[in-house]
DNA sequence: CCTTGTATG
DNA sequence: CATAAAAGG
């Protein structure tokens, strides 16, 4: 199993792992102590390009860590005012008028620890998801800090080899019959970015696809081999199980899934074989539930870049998907994009399903 | 002349230079833009180290700024409050009872861009000095913000070739008879470390000393090459005529010149090796102002560790000082340290004369 | 604009 | 603990 994933729970359960507390000695200052802890010593440029080492040896075999530095978050604000007048209550019905009884809410975090300052977790428990996927942790598994726990859930997370880069989790409430790290291709799964957990009605595949980036060095990795294979993986699922797929898929599909099409049809998130790759994904039998729901709402986003307050005038982009197995229509109550909720680039989305 | 460096006037005078506003277009963002400007494609670690290259083309003949890109600075905060009850005016004399008449500070502002976040300038303000020596100023002189200028002063400035590495500057009121750049020895030059202001009757010498480095790394050069050539350079101005020199000297001389000297013999600033050749440079005919007018004062620090709130325990270091070449002792009125000051690791230190 | 690791202090 | 630049988004 090529990526490393780490278990940590908090409700009492087989095999449940305790965080450790780090204890309160700061690093001695180099200025105020006679030994400081020799490191060895490294030449000016000897990095090697960027991300590649990792500081840390993680988890053995019963999954108990080993890392030794950890990240002590305070939340320096918080985020739940955003939310104060949003009802998380489910309200709509599935065709034949069963009511939602199975919430997954799915979020790019845009850097873990940056979003637990913000009192990230706080929409954690104000949405109440019975399945919470999160996307772009940032963070190295063994160093995912303690106050990502949340009462009530067990947490799953998963990182790749480059520091603070991509990096998914989930939290959930019942136990899944298996979660898998990665979609078994060595190639793919060296940068964290695909969680499956197996319910017994369906697999929920929870992603962070590939960004093209900037001037596109990554188009044909993400078009030609990540899409193709992920694709695969998916329909390999499918044939099993009906599939829920969550997550930033990096791909705003139609002109109406981002506020300026004509002037981003070679950026990264809309080039037209991106857009064509997805529409390739649902043929094999998905649905993109926002927009089967919601054919024609415009203004519909879920990420707004930082830049020239993108978000402020709604100039944003939908990247964040619920995809479904055709026959799960029948199960889905609403498709959801909680476009207040701050804390990230992205907002969070929600999927109510009667299941 | 190695290093470079730039004039920027504020009152009228020949060869002023007017520091253009930048436009408010911001940088469109690849994410809303088609044509996002093309920057040449660099491999992943084609880096060569770390702040090597030069982003920008500087001065030309006449001191006249061609960098592109300009930080806007928006101060955040004011450090005002930190000196409100400092009465800045001068009480000492000279021992034949002469009262000052040239007051210099000094200050190693750890970054001249955060430092103007906070309103570092309103201490010169408040401070009202002819000359105001900084260091670290950790910005290319082509980036030196339009907000850096102050009412009354007119600026120079010089840094090295690493990016957002060392860097010096002075404000001054009375036009020096000549401002130098370095010490015209190459291989210490490219710091951006020293700026040397002729004055009638004696040389101010603003400088930043090399720190010798966590695990000693520089220890050789700083001692041995660096140390060395300075004190040349001071004896050989001082033949001609006295010397001032300020800045961090990065060594606390005596023990009671940091808090903790027990623990510290082997760390950088402390040093036997550090602390011998400042008294070499001494004993070719300087004093150290501030000891030599209160030889026994303890606690008497100008830099505090940001770690482990050094400073709220006065757990710190004396590393700035006022040198003066030892003929200026009957023009001495005061050295003082202004320990309340905030806004940097560093406390100013101003000299007060009677010249 | 914002987060991340790294270098330096 | 704080500053900076670079890479990624």
């Amino acid at each position: 199993m090529p990526p490393k994933g780490s278990k940590s729970k908090k409700p009492a359960d087989e095999g449940t792992v305790k965080v450790d507390k780090k204890k309160e000695d700061p690093q001695p200052s180099a200025a105020e102590t006679a030994e400081a802890p020799k490191e060895e010593k490294k030449p000016a440029s000897s990095r090697g390009g960027w991300g590649r080492k990792k500081k840390l040896a993680t988890d053995s075999a019963n999954g108990e860590e080993t890392g030794e530095p950890k990240a002590k978050i305070k939340v320096k604000s918080s985020i739940s005012e955003s939310f104060a007048d949003i009802d998380f209550s489910a309200r709509a019905k599935t065709p034949d008028g069963r009511e939602s009884n199975f919430k997954i809410a799915s979020w790019n975090v845009n850097g873990l620890r940056a979003w637990l300052e913000k009192d990230g977790v706080s929409y954690i428990k104000a949405e109440n998801p019975d399945v919470m996927c999160i996307q772009e942790t940032k963070c190295n598994v063994s160093l995912i800090p303690a106050e990502a726990e949340v009462d009530g859930y067990t947490s799953h997370w998963l990182s790749g080899d480059a520091e603070g880069y991509s990096g998914v989790g989930i939290y959930y409430k019942t136990k899944p019959i298996k979660i898998t790290d990665g979609i078994g291709i060595e190639k793919h799964d060296n940068e964290g970015r695909v969680i499956t957990a197996e319910y017994e009605k369906f697999y929920l595949v929870n992603v962070y696809v590939p960004n093209s980036g900037r001037d596109l060095p990554r188009l044909d990795y993400r078009t030609k081999e990540w899409d193709v294979d992920f694709r695969k993986y998916l329909k390999s699922l499918d044939e099993k199980k009906p599939v829920v797929l969550c997550g930033d898929l990096n791909v705003a599909h139609h002109e109406i899934d981002l506020r300026n099409p004509k002037g981003n049809k070679r950026t990264a998130g809309f080039t037209i074989e991106e857009r064509e790759s997805f529409t390739a994904t649902l043929r094999e039998g998905f649905i993109d539930s926002f927009r089967y729901l919601y054919p024609h709402t415009e203004n519909a986003f879920t990420f707004w870049t930082f830049m020239m307050n993108a978000r402020s005038k709604n100039a944003g982009w939908r990247l964040d998907y619920f995809v479904l197995s055709e026959r799960l229509k029948e199960n889905l109550c609403d498709s959801i994009i909680r476009s207040k909720v701050m804390g990230s680039d992205h907002c969070p989305i929600v999927l109510e399903l009667a299941i």
